[in-house]
Formats: C-alpha cells, structure tokens, sequence
RNA sequence: GGCCCCGUGGUCAAGCGGUCAAGACAUCGCCCUUUCACGGCGGUAACAGGAGUUCGAUUCUCCUCGGGGUCACCA
C-alpha cells in the first residue's frame, strides 16, 4: 500500500468536545506515525444543521492541540475541495452509475408514505425495513417521472441475503446478514447525498487508505463495504474508535458543556496536558511512560494499544495531570499563564519569582490562583483560635509572647530580605530553644490570617512588604490583646 | 425488540494458558516539613456469573447477566 492517508471528517455541527478532539488526535497520530497524510474535510451535507463559526471552532481546537493538517478546507491539497456543500455535483454521476449497475435505484416513496408504512409494521412488532417498493418500477416510468418533475431519491440495492461484512483493526471480523440491512438513501430529495455515501465516496476519491471514526458505525460499515464493493474499489483499512464515556451509559456529549475543549482551556488547563490526558484515554503505550508530547506521541502510537471498551473520563486524573505540567513549566512560562490570574487577585504588582515558588508545586488549575492568593491583598478576618497548633506548640498566649518579640525585632531589621528575615525569626527562635514552629506558626497566622497559606511566613513576608507585614503583625497582636493575651 | 460490539479494583489500564493479577489517578495511614502542598514509604481495593476445553484458565469456546451502539431523505 502506498502512502496512508486519514481523515478527520467532522460535521459543523456544534464545539469540539473531548471525545471528538480524541478522534482527531487518534486519527492524526496514525497517519503521523505511519508517515503518512492526515486531512481535514467539513461534512456540511445537511444545511439545517449548519452552525455559523463552527468551522472556526474546529480550526481553532485542531491548531490549540498542536494537529496540523496536510490538506483541508483552508489550505487546499490535489483532492479538494474539502467542504462536501463545495462536493454537491460529485456524487450524483456516483449514483448513477450504480443504478445503471442495479445497484442502486430511484424511488419515489414520499416520507409521508414511509412513515405510514414503517408505523404499520411496528404495530405489527415487525422490525421496518424499507420495503423495496420501487426496485421494479420500469425504466420508461422511471424516467417520466423524473421529467415530470416528482421529487425522488437514490437507494442502495442490498442483496436480500447472503453475507456482508468488514475487517476492522481493533474489533476484527465483523460480519452481517444482508437480510439485516436497509436499502438506505445514497441521494437525498433535494439533490445532496446522504452523509453515509458521501462518505465512500469522498473517502475513495480522497484516496483515503485507512477509515478511522467512532465505532457507532460499526454496524453500518458492512453496507459502506457492499457499496465499494458495486464500484469495484479497493476498500479502505477500518479502524473503529470507542467514545469516552461520562459515566458507564453516557457518552461524553455536547450536552455535558464541560466536555468542551475551550471550556478546559478557560478553566485554567493546559492545552499539552489535556492532549496527553486524552490520548492515554482509550490508548496505552505498552509501557509504564505516561507523559508525552505531541511530536512523542506520534512516535508512540500504535494501533495495538488502542482499548475495545469505552472509557470514562475522569476529572481527576485529567486535574492532577495539568498539575504535573504546571509543576514542570519553567518560572517564565508560568508567570505569564498565571498573569491574568494574578492581575485578577490583585497581587500581579508582588515578587513574581517568590509567588512562583509558592505556587507552582500546588497550583493544579490556573484558575485556582485568586482563592489561594486572595488573603495577600486583604487580610481575611480571622479568630484568634488559629493561634492554636499542638505540632507547633503554640497557642494564643505563646503567640503573644512570640510576636512581642518578633515585631520590635522586624521593625529594626535593617534589610527586608528573605535571608535577613530568615535568619532573625530563626535565630530568635534557636536562641529560646524553641521550635522554629513555635516561632513561626504565630507569625504566619498574624501575616495571613487563615491557617492554610501558600509559602511559609517569610515568603509571606517578602510578597506583601514590611510595611504591610508589620501592620499585620501589629493587627494580630492587638487582637490577642483584646481577647486578653 | 432484531442485529453488532464491549465486560480486569471507584476510574484509566498491563496481561494475550502456568503471574503472590503490574502501574497510574482517587482513597487511607505513616514520614518529611514553619501551615498546606510537593515529595518519599506503605495499606485497602479487580478478573460480572455459570458451564465446557485443558494437567492448568483473567487469557480459548458456549450460555446467562450487565452496558453500549445501530435500526432517519442526521451526521
């Protein structure tokens, strides 16, 4: 076989969400690994679905992740165009050449006449099958009715038995009976092609050598097959994809809005890190790695470790993956994901290489940065029972004592610096033969005012100031005053 | 309902006739530590059920059960 080529066919239909975004991936990755071409088309065929800027969504999502297409609606390629709307006039010569074959004919049922029929037979607890009802109309009938104007389709002319089927690289043999099939539409009443056969021929005339899509198709790829077979071309390699599930009966959907991909980048997740958690979502290495760029991933991929049975996303694997990424990003980059966050909380004027070591070792979404940095920009309102830690040994008298201390020995510190900080409030607590929690727990809850902070008192200290930090100080003893310390 | 597919801990997932059934997330405990977090160590936790094939089944076959998909002039 030649140079692989894939697709990745979405319909303009609405936002990328994951499972969609994994297909792609999937789908772009086989053809990468395998040297091959991955092409982007817009399966628009039904106009009443057409959303406005949904083929944006899938540029922008596409080039978020880092996919680039070798041939697509924007960028041309020999097989174009690749929008089916742009198609339309392709597949109709199509189908009739299968009807010349007698593999396909026209019918003028009208929907109204099908739904009649199809209620009957389900009345009856018959499973409805289109009923060949015009397979047998004379030619001469045929075409006076067409010059007469009355509106018809193209069906596909299923053997009434005998066996259909396909090989598929992840489910293998799969075969049906043609008894089982339906002559489905190939041409619709208003001219366009019906997304099943557009499909094959799309794919055909693309030169699309391995069908990569969810494995909802499963059960229709063996009629894609009989149609290849009526045109006497060669099929393509089949491989079905399993969808990510939400919970154990629910596919990920459009209807869970946070299965967007924008809606993770704007809840403060990192493009690489929803990429790799995806891609080990229904797909394993066959080794113990699990963190992977894209361009390792295209190394990595292979067909053989792609799972039969669908998987659950899993919110909490996705969050503490981000959180490795962050953990990773140098103090460059992550000041300037974490900037926006900053300028929202207020504190984007502090030492940004302090904040940074404060918070990128806890930081797992962005977007938790202002509740974590908050009570740098105002002192919450705390009780002095905070005072209180049995590790520390401390309590809101031996704060007292402590910050009796520690304030007139800060306000004569010479350099407001980390070291110099440092080595006071340590040095006065060795000096006392106290812990360094005793000394440090007290001051910490005056300079914070809750109990769970990111840095320890110094870094505290250095990100909002003497200034400030003495106010504080002042403020969390006058408090123990007044409760009597 | 017919047909097709799937079924290892809560989740992802290795395993492809012989394993004390990996690893990761989550969870629990301990340690480290000026809090939390990070990190380190350890624990709890699974082959859906039943027949068969075999000296031996998580692995092969069949049935049952469970779940999903599909039966449109939607894609």
């Amino acid at each position: 076989m030649g140079t692989v080529r894939t697709r990745f066919a979405p319909s303009p239909t609405g936002f990328m969400h994951l499972g969609n975004l994994r297909s792609a991936l999937y789908t772009y990755l086989y053809a990468k690994h395998n040297g091959g071409r991955f092409i982007l088309r817009i399966e628009d065929t039904d106009q009443a679905r057409y959303v406005p800027g949904a083929v944006d969504v899938i540029y922008n999502t596409l080039r978020g992740i880092g996919i680039r297409w070798d041939e697509g609606p924007d960028i041309g390629g020999e097989y174009g165009p690749y929008v089916q709307s742009e198609r339309k006039d392709l597949y109709l010569p199509y189908a009739k050449q299968l009807v010349e074959a007698g593999k396909a004919y026209y019918c003028f049922c009208t929907k109204d006449e099908l739904d009649e029929r199809r209620a009957e037979s389900e009345k009856k607890g018959e499973v409805w099958k289109y009923d060949k009802h015009c397979l047998n109309l004379p030619k001469e009938e045929v075409e006076r009715r067409i010059a007469a104007g009355e509106p018809y389709v193209i069906r596909q002319n299923v053997p009434e038995s005998g066996e259909a089927s396909f090989d598929d690289i992840i489910y293998g043999h799969i075969s049906v009976d043609c008894s089982e099939l339906d002559d489905m539409i190939l041409i619709k009443a208003d001219g366009m092609p019906t997304y099943n056969f557009a499909n094959v021929i799309d794919d055909h005339t693309m030169g699309i050598t391995h069908v990569m899509r969810g494995n909802e198709y499963l059960a229709s790829t063996p009629k894609y097959n009989l149609l290849y077979e009526a045109f006497g071309w060669e099929k393509p390699v089949y491989i079905h994809m399993t969808p990510i599930m939400r919970d154990a009966q629910h596919k990920l959907s459009k209807r869970d809005g946070d299965a967007y991909y924008e809606d993770y980048i704007s809840k403060g997740y990192l493009s690489e890190a929803i990429v790799n958690y995806v891609a080990l979502l229904g797909w394993n290495p066959g080794d113990e790695r699990e963190f992977f760029t894209l361009p390792e991933l295209e190394k990595a991929f292979s067909v053989e470790g792609m799972s039969k049975s669908p998987a659950i996303f899993d919110p909490a694997k996705l969050t503490w993956m981000n959180q490795q990424y962050i953990k990773n990003l140098s103090e460059e980059d992550f000041t300037r994901y974490a900037m926006p966050y900053y300028k929202q909380a207020g504190v984007d004027g502090m030492n940004t290489s302090i904040l940074f070591k404060c918070l990128h070792e806890r930081v797992d979404v962005f977007t938790a940065i202002p509740g974590i940095v908050g009570f740098l920009t105002s002192l919450p309102d705390y009780d002095i029972s905070l005072f209180t830690n049995k590790k520390s040994k401390t309590d809101p008298g031996i704060a007292a004592s402590v910050l009796d201390l520690a304030i007139p020995a800060l306000e004569n510190l010479p350099a407001w610096d980390e070291t110099a900080v440092h080595d006071l409030l340590l040095g006065m607590a060795q000096e006392r033969g106290m812990k360094n929690g005793t000394m440090l727990w007290p001051v910490r809850i005056a300079l914070a005012g809750q109990e769970v902070t990111p840095g320890g008192a110094i870094e505290i200290a250095m990100l909002i100031g003497r200034e400030e930090s003495l106010r504080r100080l002042h403020a969390g003893r006058e408090k123990l005053r007044e409760a009597g310390y």
